[in-house]
DNA sequence: AGTAGAAAACGACATGTGTTTTCTAAGTTA
DNA sequence: TAACTTAGAAAACACATGTCGTTTTCTACT
């Protein structure tokens, strides 16, 4: 049964679970996800098959705490602190997901043909926006809990649906300009005061 | 290899996928998706489990099917046809979202302990919404088509994740008070042309 | 420094996966 | 209706998966 992986102390945890997602990691620029097994992942990672299902249920956790990992040390390394007002961190935060795609998905082989790869990546990208927002909401002390998490929720999907999209198209725009259009779609989620303010929507 | 499930002639094709799709549905009820075995359908739906492999890819390509069929008739019984415009379309959106959550999420055997299946359903809604949007944004043709795209797409995963986030919460609000809510979120995702009008942000 | 408790390695096992080949039965077209 | 075409059944294959005990090794605490 998989521990946290949060306040890990023990060392030989964090080494193998280093391991295993450096090996990943590394095989991910070789082949496509669903062409990796477990074997060959701790193959690579110079570690034993059942020691694998000690630290992850399946490959699956293993992806996403890769990519949850790899997010959110990309927006630490940014200083991107989100304190629940500043549009500038939510800029941030957008190009950091545009870049994350495109570093992360270009080199992943080719195309992934189908199964649950891509869906995977998104949400646990997703998460972790999500999780900056919600912090920085929760200081600024604006809203409900409730409602500071569905809009948190909300726009960490936002971001990354659209920039899914943008990535997915064929000659896309330059990162730089997708920002604002961005911006503008989540505004409303990132000032949930003004929810209940504006009659905007009649029938 | 599997073929497209649009404008399927033969009668064979479409009884199989019937009854796989169905057996699928019937195991949900009992169990977890990840401990549904490619036999226990096959066996449940009375086909040969090589055959299974000729319509789809994995299990995983199965439940996107299920789902996504199943959420596009829902919208289509209740006549949701989304003009572009018209609030009270992305209104019955956002009720359609939640009922289908509360359906098909509160039958499928408890919480599902891990897996790629959460975000599979999600991904699979979020698809359903989005071509339901973009076919209607496409006919007011407000805007050039990469930014109804990623537009719609945003709005899509808006709904998705808001309402996933609403059907996660222990005493969650009636579905009525999530809808204006949502629908704030939205709009600015549903009205594109006011994009690139107002300097909402600056730094 | 020594020890209790942990995590890792290892081998083995039952089950599931995806593919291939051959054969039959059913649908489609003329 | 007959000839053509193709879905599905059945069985077998190599390989991957997830789990269990057991033994060994290392960490953390007294």
């Amino acid at each position: 049964m998989p521990i946290s992986d949060c306040e890990v102390r023990d060392p030989r945890i964090r080494r193998t679970r280093q391991l295993l997602q450096g090996a990943l990691k590394q095989l991910m620029d070789q082949k496509p996800f669903d062409e990796i097994s477990v074997q060959d992942i701790t193959e690579a990672a110079t570690v034993n098959r059942a020691t694998f299902y000690d630290h992850y249920n399946d490959k699956f956790a293993l992806l996403d705490a890769l990519v949850a990992g790899g997010f959110h040390k990309l927006l630490h390394e940014r200083n991107v602190i989100y304190d629940g007002t500043c549009p500038t961190a939510a800029r941030a935060i957008v190009l950091a997901t545009c870049d994350y795609f495109v570093e992360s998905r270009s080199s992943h082989s080719e195309c992934e043909r189908q199964g649950a790869f891509e869906p995977l990546m998104d949400a646990a990208i997703a998460a972790a926006i999500r999780r900056v927002l919600i912090e920085g909401m929760k200081k600024s002390g604006v809203a409900p809990e409730e409602v500071v998490n569905i809009s948190a929720t909300a726009a960490s999907w936002t971001v990354c649906g659209a920039v899914k999209e943008w990535f997915s198209q064929a000659d896309r725009l330059p990162a730089e300009e997708l920002v604002p259009l961005v911006l503008r779609l989540i505004l409303p989620s990132l000032q949930p005061e003004l929810t209940q303010a504006e009659p905007l929507l009649h029938g």
